[in-house]
DNA sequence: TATGAATGAGCTTTCATTCAT
DNA sequence: CATGAATGAAAGCTCATTCAT
């Protein structure tokens, strides 16, 4: 279920120095892409270090992708598209309850994300979309819609079994997703800076979210406490 | 309650041009950094950029505010710590149910951030922190850190006054966080794509969001009272 | 009557350096510009050997002329249009005969092409008009058009004055053309290849040009010659 | 009559494809090389796109043609020099009339070097001779001195059979050439640039070409206009 | 012999920062 | 103080040529 099993500087076997690295190449470049991009972003990746990375020189880098949009471009579909269509299959499958299928998607994408990369690929896609308004739109196509479907349909799943109370499915989606998006920037963007107080560990935020989020949805047997969500009075009352 | 009565280009009215001017400068700088910044980013706003949109020389500039660090350091400090601040204030203060502090906190966090910048500028840190690490720590100190303090100050106040549940503290304060940061940063990045099936609302977010927070910390007997968090009517209107 | 009293490397007196520099600028990078395009071709030419032949850095010639095209469309207007346009003057304003604008026109056409360097541009548009079409475009609007709009004034001027005979106008300002064209480009592509059985004497070539031209145009008491023109039937009879 | 019977890509029938292939090979390079020099020039052709063109690869062309000047050389003898040592002869044996003869030499050029491609190759010469002396050296031997040479002895007979008058014959033959240069480097450069006004045609501007320049070149029963070729007094007059 | 992967110098253009005026 | 001319280190991308297979 590891998305990285990927060694970082070739390791095959068979023949010929040149053939073997020829075959390999592809993956090796998007390998040393996508570490790169991860950690500096997408306008601040030099293309020639990415191929100084995968061991080659920077004419190899553009043989195989003619620019750095499209090695960007390479490294999503190959790291994140691919893991999306995997849950939805899984999603449209699963036979057991919405619970734990809310669950297990969580918790894989956390361990996919979290496996050292992924999470940087939202950081950088939210940090440049701005600046790249194509790959904004390709993101959007070959991602974040598709991901937004697969939970949406979990949720909906959820409501028409009777599972969850009938929630506003979008919103809810959005919600769910927040704390997760949250974790993986925020490791990514400050890791390196050593502030214990802080600090998060993303297995037991993980468990809290689920278990808030659960209460929340499951059809409550939960407490009243009268007014809760009315505007209170007081809200106004700042200066 | 608006974070931005700065007007883009000038503003004043009184005596010598040139006298008023030169008192008004470090704060029309700064209204320039900040729409550019939130806009392109930390690397991508060119300096000549900001003086220009200020109304001065690129030397000027670099008179006020020796490097382009600097300047993002006064644009955070100008812009956030500020409020920060404010809020420790009032969270301090306040009287009322905590479940109502929470409410009102999260409103005007929404309100702040959402007033066309702020929220820009959690999005460039996030981008930008890997390759400006004293930018990084600046932020952190100056900005995570307290409004995790705060928020956690809150929790831990609903939790002794018996309102909250005994959830983890700062676990919990990631989570609340996610959802907020997630409809802002989208907004930010994506809000140019128009793909209507991903849109959000920010408000209706807002809503389901604390709707499905509190029902999880509410000091649950569980007791099965249906309407708990009807904030509209319509809301829950749909069972 | 020259063009170029250009010195190449600076000149002027005034004040300090820096000012000094300043104003002579874009005349000096136009100055180098020309030199190094004539020289070598626009394509073949590096931005950054304009700017040290003109005593800059790269950044400074960008500053002037923000990319390597503007520079070269600056070069053609300062070089040719202005000459053209005077031209066009000239002949609008003479008054003695045709013959006589005629032979002025070449002449100055020669000298000013000569002097050292516009004959180069002709070369250069020749030779890269292919590859870029929007400079090709200029330089037809720019200086082809004007120059074959002149020339076919004076060639109706004659006619219309009884001067000349009735010639096609547009095929004869063609011929007319050809051979200056010839000279300058010639000495300009081969002028370093000394092998003299080819050498051609500029000012020689003109006086034959002219002569021969003349008796072409002049309203011929020419005898008839029978055939003259006519396609000789010999003509296809080739074995 | 035509130059190119060159099919564009194979063209042949007989046999085993690769052993026939191997056959046509250089044939085909050297054709696919002619059109993309004289489509784009000869720095600006890139060597991969000839092999691409001619249906092999990068490799192979090299193996034919060890440099990109040597192709040129080769796609130059094979195109031109041919072509002049044909007309030569054809100078050498002619019995008729002189003006017979140029008229047949100058349609034969017009015809082979407007055949689409030769004329492109003018244009490279003149254009890139000053970044490439070698192949300008090589050039000038191969094409343009016995080109010149030919002319010249043309020019000669007429003169010395009595046909011409006693002109001066180097020159002549620069004025001669000149038009037919004019008309093929300007439909090349500036064929695709749709200004009509400028539009020529090949056909009406060489029969006027050559009516002008008989007239002048034949034993004139010219009309003495006295004074004709002489340096109008007016000339010197400009400012 | 043919292939095409690999190289790396070289090109245009950008921008934070400096400093003479 | 303010200006904006000047700098020069990068960065993305191209292409002739080489050479292992």
């Amino acid at each position: 279920m590891s998305l990285n099993p990927l060694s970082n500087k070739v390791s095959s076997s068979r023949a010929g120095t040149r053939q073997r690295r020829k075959e390999a190449r592809p993956q090796e470049l998007l390998d040393a892409a996508l570490t790169l991009f991860v950690e500096r972003g997408f306008a601040a990746t030099r293309s020639e270090e990415v191929a100084a990375r995968a061991g080659v020189s920077k004419g190899t880098l553009y043989r195989y992708y003619p620019s750095k949009e499209d090695l960007f471009k390479a490294v999503v579909r190959e790291n994140l598209s691919v893991h999306i269509e995997d849950s939805a299959v899984q999603v449209a499958n699963f036979t057991g309850s919405s619970v734990d299928l809310l669950r297990q998607v969580m918790n894989d994408w956390l361990c996919e994300v979290g496996d050292r990369n992924l999470g940087g690929i939202c950081k950088i896609m939210l940090a440049e979309a701005g600046n790249f308004p194509e790959l904004a739109q390709f993101y959007m196509t070959e991602v974040i819609a598709p991901t937004n479907d697969l939970l949406c349909a979990l949720i909906r799943r959820g409501i028409e079994r009777g599972e969850f109370r009938e929630v506003p499915v979008a919103e809810t989606v959005t919600v769910l997703i927040g704390p997760m998006l949250h974790m993986v920037l925020f490791e990514h963007a400050f890791g390196a800076c050593k502030i214990q107080e802080v600090q998060i560990d993303p297995a037991s935020v993980m468990a809290v979210h689920l278990d808030l989020l659960l209460r929340g949805l499951l059809s409550s047997p939960v407490a009243p406490t009268t007014d809760l969500a009315a505007p209170s009075p007081s809200l106004s009352s700042r200066s």
